[in-house]
RNA sequence: CGGGGUGUAGCGCAGCCUGGUAGCGCGCCUGGUUUGGGUCCAGGAUGUCGGGGGUUCAAAUCCUCUCACCCCGACCA
């Protein structure tokens, strides 16, 4: 892609309104812009993050015997009055009506829907288990939205649900998701620590919440300090359910397994929650199945969501420095930027171009900026978006051959034959 | 919802106290200049001063109502 055509406003000053680097940089970089409160608009540059990370979610779901659905965001409340959660949802659900005057909702999640879905098409537990799970955009109605994406009422959330026959059956399910969800963010370059942790509206029996450390985090949590030593690319659930990690509401220093100089206290941004929650909307639903007994049981379920849209904000804060953003290479919405130190010198152009070429029959994802500015404002505009690589192609390159080649995340700038710059980054 | 704050050009802000022709920096447009870390020079465009009502000869400025947004707290992916 080149600059020139693209779309990516960046931003030398930071809005007034955001207060956290995440939000700040997103802003600055131009990948997205707030329509109104909690409600934002994704450009293309936030987009392409978007989707990267909705498809590493997606391969893990799969991964995990899990098929995707994709149900609708305008949701009957009748489905609701069903489970009794039509009342108890409170101000937090945007009600509405459609014009025959029907009660309806803007969906904050879909335990309702997906439970009628399966009681209507699935009779027997021979169809057992089943993992359904979609990735759509919610609403829920805060009280305070706050911190761009991480807190938003319109947010991008996966979620899946699932219809087990037995307590084991759902047991099997959970955890299956838990090492679903360590695989997928290992993925982005993230170690997010499971954390028992009570469960909210939806109701349940077990529960964890995935917590990845940060100041910003909105949540307090106890954890052992070895969490903070763990190699994201060798993690196992086993491993980091070994390790002590809770909650601000349920760490009892009482029953602390963790000795006193090796518990940490920390905020955690909440990135995916899981939960068993046994029959309670299978049974008001009606999603009971034939037993090999020949008798009706109402399916063991769980749910399990990730915040999709919350995770391109915990990336950003986990991964950036006074510059700009450093994306893990796996969600940066573009892996190389090809910087034209001098659009009007021919010769530096022509480089450039043919190096531009290359990457695309190659299949790099290169962001090529060809716009007609000097060089500092590129660099900036390049360190603040945060490409995983930097290939800069100057009037100097003309003579040498040689360009440089920078990474984002460590620094390291290295001369390098045109040549030699693409191998480096394939 | 309770507490605090802000709305003036695309962005960041000054002006308001003490009423009298609406300003600065960045960005944008034109021309030139420069080209390895946000070049420099010259010229130019852009505002219902968030909105309604009031006071006054006169309101960005004073009064009043209202809307929006932000920050602190309780809730959540």
């Amino acid at each position: 892609m080149r600059s020139s055509v693209y779309f990516y406003p960046t931003l030398k000053e930071t809005p007034q309104e955001a207060q956290i680097a995440s939000h700040r940089l997103m802003l600055r970089s131009g990948m997205m812009t707030q329509v109104t409160s909690g409600i934002y608009a994704w450009l293309p540059l936030g987009l392409r993050v978007l989707q990267k990370i909705t498809q590493i979610i997606r391969e893990e779901q799969n991964k995990a015997g899990s098929l995707e659905v994709m149900m609708p965001t305008i949701q009957p409340a009748e489905l609701w009055e069903k489970s009794g959660r039509y009342h108890d949802y409170g101000k937090e659900m945007l009600r509405m009506q459609d014009r025959h005057e029907r009660e309806m909702l803007y969906g904050p999640t879909a335990e309702e829907v997906i439970t009628d879905i399966f009681a209507r098409f699935v009779k027997s537990y021979r169809d057992l288990p089943k993992r359904l799970y979609n990735i759509q955009w919610k609403f829920r109605d805060e009280i305070r939205p706050r911190f761009g994406v991480m807190r938003g009422r319109e947010f991008l959330m996966k979620d899946n649900y699932s219809f087990d026959l037995t307590f084991e059956g759902a047991k099997a399910s959970y955890q299956a998701m838990l090492e679903a969800y360590v695989k997928t963010f290992a993925r982005m370059d993230l170690t997010a620590i499971p954390v028992r942790a009570a469960s909210g509206a939806i109701g349940g029996e077990l529960s964890h919440e995935f917590q990845i450390l940060a100041e910003t985090g909105e949540s307090e949590i106890f954890y052992d300090v070895d969490y903070k030593n763990l190699d994201v690319n060798t993690l196992t659930l086993d491993r980091l359910q070994s390790l002590y990690a809770a909650s601000d509401e349920l760490h009892d220093p009482k029953i602390c397994p963790v000795p006193e100089e090796r518990l940490k206290t920390a905020r955690g941004i909440e990135v995916g929650h899981v939960f068993y929650f046994g029959t309670k909307y299978s049974i008001p639903l009606g999603a009971y199945v034939m037993g090999p007994d020949n008798k009706q049981v109402p399916v063991e379920m769980g749910s399990y969501g990730i915040g999709v849209s919350r995770l391109v904000g915990a990336i950003i804060e986990a991964h950036h420095d006074e510059n700009g953003i450093k994306w893990p290479i796996s969600v940066a919405p573009f892996k190389v930027g090809l910087l034209n130190l001098n659009v009007k010198d021919k010769a530096c152009t022509e480089l450039c171009d043919g190096l531009y070429e290359k990457c695309l029959q190659a299949g790099v994802e290169v962001l090529y900026d060809d716009r007609d500015m000097g060089p500092g404002a590129k660099f900036a505009d390049m360190d603040l978006i945060g490409l995983p690589w930097q290939i800069i192609i100057g009037p100097r390159s003309v003579g040498s051959g040689q360009c440089e080649v920078k990474n984002r995340r460590t620094g390291e700038k290295i001369e390098l034959s045109l040549e030699d710059s693409l191998k480096q980054i394939v």
